[in-house]
DNA sequence: GACCAGGGCCGGC
DNA sequence: GCCGGCCCTGGT
């Protein structure tokens, strides 16, 4: 086996966050624990209640996996600046009360959040291992299982017109081919994002081709973390013309309207 | 088989 | 700013 990290922490459910359509590398496995591959690496996680165990060493725990999963955020205050009122949002936040916002790899944000317009969360899952057999890096896990890292920018630069096909991706195909030129050839400098304000970001990512402003919104919210990106995609302009006629409430959530945002997008889906 | 919808975007007008 | 078209798949 290998090392594990216990921690206690609220507001954490491990199975809310992998079906909160955030994240599409984290799965639930046969039995019961979660596996996750990103950064480049492998970990399981186990939950029961509010101790979470991390298959890693505390190191590793340490560097990587407290800030990807935003454990040091407190999300108790962010709840209780949910409108009494509001009782769509309350009902949102009850349901879905373990959904964090993780700070993702932004190239494979850019690249995933292409894929999933159009599409459902089951298929971009399939497209994302299908674009990461093809062109990522095979790696031996623990287990002495193979896994695959998500393919760099250079592995899916420079492809011709067919190389993408097994990957069904459909006309998303030419986008992917498009931007990783982009960003290889200079054209766009993906690192410079970081220093820059949500707005600023989001105006930036728009000049990437197939990144329009719905797929700027979740890049800025689950790579950048700028928790005040609000995605609006056809499940939350469901729920905003059903539920919030008069205009959802922006003011009163200055500043982190993005986590409210999936909340209400994970009751919508999973919930009623 | 037809038709629709899925965490939308592009290009032409 | 609006709108038709778009790859592909799974569900009805």
């Amino acid at each position: 086996m290998t090392e594990k990290t216990i921690k206690i922490i609220k507001d954490f459910d491990i199975a809310q966050i992998a079906d909160s359509g955030q994240c599409f590398r984290l799965n639930k496995r046969e039995d019961g624990s979660y596996s996750l591959i990103a950064r480049e690496r492998y970990l399981e996680i186990v939950q029961q209640e509010e101790e979470i165990t991390f298959f890693c060493e505390e190191n590793e725990f340490r560097e990587i996996w407290d800030s990807y999963f935003d454990l040091t955020t407190d999300y108790g205050a962010f709840k209780a600046q949910i409108e009494s009122k509001d009782l769509y949002m309350q009902n949102a936040c009850a349901y879905g009360r373990g959904i964090r916002i993780l700070r993702q790899e932004l190239w494979e944000m850019v690249i995933t959040f292409i894929i999933s317009q159009q599409n459902n969360i089951p298929r971009i899952k399939k497209c994302v291992e299908s674009l990461c057999r093809a062109y990522g890096e095979k790696r031996t896990n623990f287990r002495n299982e193979t896994y695959y890292t998500f393919p760099k920018p250079e592995a899916l630069a420079g492809l011709g017109e067919e190389d993408l096909c097994s990957c069904s991706l459909g006309y998303r195909n030419k986008y992917i081919r498009k931007t990783a030129d982009m960003v290889v050839s200079g054209g766009f400098d993906l690192y410079r994002l970081y220093d820059l304000n949500y707005e600023d970001a989001r105006r930036e990512l728009l000049k990437l081709c197939g990144v329009g402003i719905k797929v700027a919104e979740c890049i800025c919210l689950f790579a950048l973390h700028h928790i005040d990106a609000f995605p609006i995609d056809t499940h939350i302009q469901k729920v905003l013309d059903r539920h919030y006629p008069e205009g959802f409430p922006f003011s009163k959530y200055q500043g982190f309207a993005g986590i409210l945002q999936q909340y209400a997008f994970y009751y919508d889906v999973e919930g009623y």
